[in-house]
DNA sequence: GAAAAAGTGGGAAAATGTGTCATTTTATGT
DNA sequence: ACATAAAATGACACATTTTCCCACTTTTTC
């Protein structure tokens, strides 16, 4: 399976059109068909997942039993603002009015790759983003493993780093 | 298991691009493909790995479930600025501007080994952080080496004194 | 139905990335 | 110390990508 990588600027038209880079776009080809949907992140941010990825994710939503409201709740949270976007002849997607809004995306943005999909960032935020986050990495960090039943990261096997190692 | 080791001062041309030094590149290939990925440091520095040590770490990180917004979090942090490298007809690496400006880099840089990544520093800040170290060292090591399980590393063989034995 | 807004397509200029090579510097062996 | 080879650096030309702009089509609104 594919990984998408990369940390990129690029600038959004009057239009509100984001042309990709044509070095994601490589990677993105690698999920086979050029389709995508867009969806709301969690926070002021919006996530871009191949059609595949997406659909895969979904599927996971869709089993859900709809009768029990907290999970109609998320369900309905799950949709809201997911869109399905194809690229135009210049490798262009329109990105929707309300979601532009939602990133609060002004012209400038960072899109970087998360393994099976990319987060599309209005580039201040993105900014005030990673630049919190150092102090409270090594907290973030523990409980991140902790809460996970599988110990701290098992020392890979050819590459088993030294005694004291600390990600990344 | 091949280790990489050696600290090497190099310069970056006009455009950004780094010539990996010869004896480095000899390490570097016995890690496989020549292929790398690069990403921020925790501090203004650069962590360059080859693919398949980026590989190993990123994968314990996508079995995170990214609904937790902690989760996600550390996701967003281990990514951030993750960028796919590699060299081009000269053994030259691009690198991405915006670690450029992370990391400080003006015109040298210094590459230290770190068994099996490599770690980019702007050569002065490099020098700055060193210089740092030294009264701190002992304290340093006398912690990183009771908070591991593991004692200090034994002497290594041929010198390992018999019970008993007083060294000259 | 007309005017305005939004979406689409194309393309030129600027910026950036890439390949190649000549020159300087460093390392190595005699 | 010198000659030779290897590596590092700098410079340039070329290719690609990015950005910005304009014109046209479609949709919405009044």
């Amino acid at each position: 399976m594919p990984q998408l990588l990369g940390e990129y600027d690029c600038k959004i038209d009057a239009k509100g059109r984001l042309r990709l880079p044509a070095a994601l776009l490589k990677q993105l080809h690698a999920f086979g068909s050029p389709d995508y949907v867009i969806n709301r992140g969690m926070t002021p941010y919006l996530t871009l997942f191949p059609k595949s990825v997406w659909e895969h994710e979904s599927a996971k939503v869709k089993a859900l039993n709809g009768y029990i409201e907290r999970n109609q709740a998320f369900k309905r949270y799950f949709y809201r603002g997911a869109t399905p976007l194809e690229p135009d002849s210049a490798d262009r997607i329109l990105l929707p009015k309300s979601l532009i809004e939602y990133a609060g995306i002004k012209k400038t943005v960072i899109i970087q790759g998360m393994d099976d999909r990319v987060e599309i960032w209005d580039k201040e935020a993105y900014l005030n983003d990673i630049n919190q986050e150092p102090a409270d990495f090594r907290k973030l960090a523990e409980d991140t493993w902790t809460s996970v039943s599988t110990p701290p990261p098992a020392p890979p096997n050819p590459y088993n780093p030294p005694p004291g190692h600390v990600l990344p």
